[in-house]
Order: C-alpha cells, then structure tokens, then sequence
RNA sequence: GGGCGCGUAGCUCAAUGGUAGAGCAGUGGCCUUUUAAGCCAUUGGUUCAGGGUUCGAGCCCCUGCGCGCUCACCA
C-alpha cells in the first residue's frame, strides 16, 4: 500500500530494530497491572503507609512523549486509564535512552517495568527500569499533542472530519475518547434492556435474519440469494412474526434484541441496518405494555446514567413514570385542528387537510394522510416522554381493535424529544380478522408494490391454532442510546454506519 | 432522488483570479534528573478527480466522486 512520509520514517525505524534483532512486534506482554489497577494499588500502598514500593509491569500506547535529554516523561494509554512513564538514564542506560529517542512514536505500544511512585507535581507514574517494544505504529494517529491538565487530558486538534471518523472509526475510537465512551453507555444500555426483561420472566429467543417472507411492518427489504436451495430470501424488517409464534407455542413471554433492516433512505434517525428490542407478553394489553415501557425506559436510565432526567437537543427531559398518555385523535385535533374521526375516508381527510392548507402526496391511503399529521405537526411537539395511543385500523395490520371501535385500533407510539422511540399493540389474535386484514394491505397498497405487506400463510397457520391476547413491543435501540448519549444523529451511536463505497 | 454547503500538508485550519501558508505532528539541534503546549532550525502539497475559461485558477464555469445539512422517502 502506499505511504506517505511519515509512515516511511517509522517503517525505516522497523528495519533498524530488526536489524537490531528487536522484533517490533512479540507474541506475550508480561504484564502484572492494567493502569487503572496499577493506579489503585499505589494510593492503597500509599494509604496504609507501607515503605515498601509498588511493583509493576504496564502496557499501553503511547500518547505523549516529553524528552529531556538525560529524562524523559511520556504517557501511555490502555483501556482503564493513562498513566505516566518517567525514564531516568540512571536506570535505562544511554543505550536504552538513545533507542526511546529513535526508536519509539506516539502510537507504539510499550511494555515498561519499574515502580510507582509520585512525581514532585503529585502525579502518579512509573518509573521505568526496562522496556520494550510490543508493536509498533507505521501509521501516526490522527491527533496532534495531548497533555495532562489538573488531571484531564487536554488535545489540541483531533480527528474531526466526520468522513473520516466513520471510515476509520478504529482511530476515531483511538483518539476521542468521548467516542468510546458513547458506546460503553451503548452496551450498558442493552445490558439494562435484558435485565429488565429478564426480571420480568421474559425469554430471550432468536428468529431468523433471512427470511422467506418478510413481515411486521411496512417497509421495503434487502433481498437475497440462497444459491443451493435456488432461493430468494429477505433480510428481516422486524422479528414480530416469528415471536408471536412462540407465543402460540407456549412461551408466554419472548423477547428478541438484534438487528432489523429496511431498504430505505438514510437520516439522521435512520440507518439500513438498526437494532431492535420487541417483546411480546401473553395476557396482557396495550395499557399494560405502556406501564412496562415507561417502567424499562427508567430503568434503563437509571443503571447507565444513574439518573432520569436527560439533556437532549438543549431540551431537559424527564422519563420518570407514568408518562403522558394522548389520544392519537385529540393530539391531531391539538396541533392541526383537524378530527381525523370526523372524515372516514382518504378522500374526505384529503380534502381537510388541503382546506387547511397541509402538504399531502394525492391519492395515499388515508393511514398514510394520518402518518404524514402525526410526523409533521404532532409529533416534534411531543418532547417530554408520551404516549400517542388509539390509532386507523388501517396502518396497523397486526393491532386489534377497540372494542366498539372497528376503525381504531389498541395501539400506541412512545415519544421522546419529539423522536418516535417505540411501537406497540394489543396483538391481534383472531386468525379470520388477520386474514381479512392482509388481504386489505394488498389491495390498499397495489400501486406501492414493495411495501405491500405479503401474506403469510403459516403465520395465519399458527394463530388458527390458537394465540392468547397478548401485548407485544418494539424499540429502537440506537434511538434510545441517542437519547441517552444526546447525540443528534444515529450514525454518532453506530460503530460502523453505511457509507458510500469509495471508488479505488 | 432534489436543494444548499463543504473537500487545501499526517491532524486542525488559513490563503482579492497573481510565487500555496500557520499551529500541532515529523526531522535535526539545545536541554545533567520530576514535566513541555519549551527554545532554535527545518522537511513536508497531484489544493478530491477530470475537463473548460483566462496571460495566469485552490479561488470562476461544467462533469464526476465523497461527506454534511435539508427536503422527499420512511409504522
């Protein structure tokens, strides 16, 4: 691969430790402490007052190199904490001063024995009697100087591009160290999400990725190819389908966390692949899954943040339960001034909405009309947790009916900082309803002929062998650590978003 | 897919159409013992790519590529 100058001056100095018989990259590191453990066992040490030093054998990449002829102060870095290196020509030797000074670069990983003590500022180090090489950089990290300020590391120009930040999201992570952090909040909040249900006696299961037909919402999947069995298959659009079947099969409470994807276009709170947590719970109903949801959200936050109360967008959010429950119906009423009851058709709430002057693309199914309402007038307003409840029957396939309701359905959205966070229903369990109901999304959605929702047949199967009333849930993930991150788009929360194949 | 913006050294950024610069990083030197964002010197460029206008283009025009914002799309 081509290099540039820099790298040339570090591959040289490869040359010269080989020719050295240094082997720039060994096979064991002997370390007796990460830094963080290092660290405490010195101010316990210290504490109980014993004279005795503490020994230790560190590792790390270097982060800061200070040489001061016959000293030299540097800072390594692993994955609990930075610490200090003092070497001394005293302990090093000349010898061993001249190769720190040829040899080594901001980026190489070290392996340094010595003991720890205290420099005249306070800090704690090592100080140095040998080290090695365990690997060395080619490639400079994109980061100019660090330094240590009252205890914080202070960097004076750092990889910013976000291209490149993604691209490269392995030096992103080397040098932000903010970056990181977004994703160990990522895995506590996953952790907290299993935890929480697992409380609860739910399940945790897996169904499958490919699919031979795809299902549970409306959106245009990734297809594929299974080339012995001379078989199309879809990447899944949401698990819903597959878990309600275990319901039938006698688990009454299933949970799935993984990875949904949906051929569609990107933004700041889409990515094509997206992780997904949908439970489903026998016995209970919508109003229920809304309890267990403001419950999950709490504490959720509580054991990654250790507190409710969020910063989102400059907005200060609270997810303390109960949350605020509005009737989809009177939110629209609220902020369009339209009564979605009151025009049954596509054509009549066409009609309103063009009177009153709101954007609407001709000729959509009235569900769509209801949607394009709820996401551009009621649904940025809704930025303290709510629950937007009762939606069309016709936008919501897999919901029951209210009772006394035909055209309503127990359904209800989750909003956040005005972000769309969930999706839940009463599921519907009558075997000839959802029959009738696919075949309405077939027709309704003809002219739309990747979003149809296709039939399936042996999901229709299994509900005819019966299915309990059941409440059932799904949650973006990356969503969530948005909001518990308060980052603004999705991509800040995703290790590896999609980007555009660069032309080589 | 549409609109707007951006793309300059390893990183962060400058540069009226008139010799492409700075800070950090790098390289060389200074520095005899607890800090340094140190001091002195210095290297480094296909200005995203390809065309065009012009005596002259990083800058103006066209095309392409990529990224960002936004609209569309999106349960």
């Amino acid at each position: 691969m081509e290099r540039n100058d820099l790298e040339k001056i570090r591959l040289e100095k490869i040359d010269v430790m080989r020719a050295e018989g240094i082997d720039p990259y060994p096979t064991t590191t002997y370390l007796t402490h990460r830094n963080q453990e290092a660290i405490l066992a010195f101010e316990e040490n210290e504490k109980a007052g014993n004279e005795e030093q503490v020994k230790a054998t560190l590792a790390g990449r270097i982060r800061a190199m200070r040489l001061m002829g016959k000293i030299a102060f540097s800072h390594i870095e692993d994955g609990t904490a930075r610490i200090q290196l003092f070497f001394r020509i005293n302990e090093i030797g000349e010898a061993g001063m001249q190769i720190l000074k040829d040899l080594y670069d901001l980026g190489d990983y070290i392996e340094a024995q010595g003991f720890l003590f205290r420099t005249r500022t306070g800090e704690i180090s090592l100080h140095v009697q040998s080290f090695r090489m365990i690997a060395k950089a080619v490639t400079p990290l994109p980061a100019a100087k660090d330094e240590m300020v009252d205890g914080q590391v202070v960097r004076h120009a750092t990889l910013n591009d976000p291209e490149t930040r993604y691209r490269q999201r392995y030096a992103d992570l080397a040098v932000n160290p903010q970056v990181r952090e977004i994703f160990r909040v990522r895995a506590s909040t996953v952790r907290a999400i299993r935890d929480f249900l697992d409380q609860m006696d739910f399940l945790e299961v897996e169904t499958p990725i490919l699919q031979p037909i795809y299902g549970g919402a409306a959106a245009r999947p990734f297809v594929t190819f299974h080339n012995q069995l001379k078989q199309e298959l879809y990447l899944r659009i949401s698990f819903e389908l597959y878990l309600k079947r275990l319901i039938v099969g006698g688990f009454d409470r299933v949970y799935e966390i993984g990875r949904d994807f949906r051929n569609e276009g990107v933004s700041y709170k889409h990515n094509p692949e997206f992780t997904q947590v949908e439970f489903y719970m026998a016995y209970a109903d919508y109003q229920k899954v809304m309890e267990i949801t403001e419950n999950m959200v709490a504490y959720v936050c509580d054991q990654v943040l250790g507190k409710r109360i969020l910063e989102f967008r400059g907005n200060t959010i609270d997810v303390t339960p109960p949350w605020q429950r509005l009737e989809l119906r009177q939110g629209i009423i609220n902020t369009t001034g339209i009564d979605i009851n009151a025009y049954p058709t596509a054509e009549g709430l066409e009609a309103a909405m063009k009177e009153k002057g709101y954007p609407f693309k001709p000729g959509s199914p009235r569900g769509k009309l209801v949607d394009a309402l709820i996401g551009d007038y009621l649904e940025p307003t809704l930025l303290q947790p709510t629950f937007l409840y009762d939606y069309p029957r016709d936008i919501s396939p897999l919901a029951k009916s209210k009772p006394g309701e035909p055209s309503t359905v127990e359904r209800f959205e989750g909003f956040v900082a005005g972000m769309e966070l969930c999706n839940a229903f009463s599921e519907l369990n009558d075997p000839l309803d959802q029959e009738q109901r696919f075949l309405e999304m077939g027709n309704e959605y003809e002219s739309d002929d990747e979003e149809r929702h296709p039939m399936d047949e042996d999901y229709l199967r299994a509900m005819s062998y019966g299915m309990p009333p059941m409440g059932g849930f799904g949650m973006g993930v990356d969503r969530l650590v948005m909001l518990l991150t308060n980052q603004q788009t999705i991509r800040e929360v995703l290790l590896f978003p999609h980007l555009r194949k660069l032309e080589e």
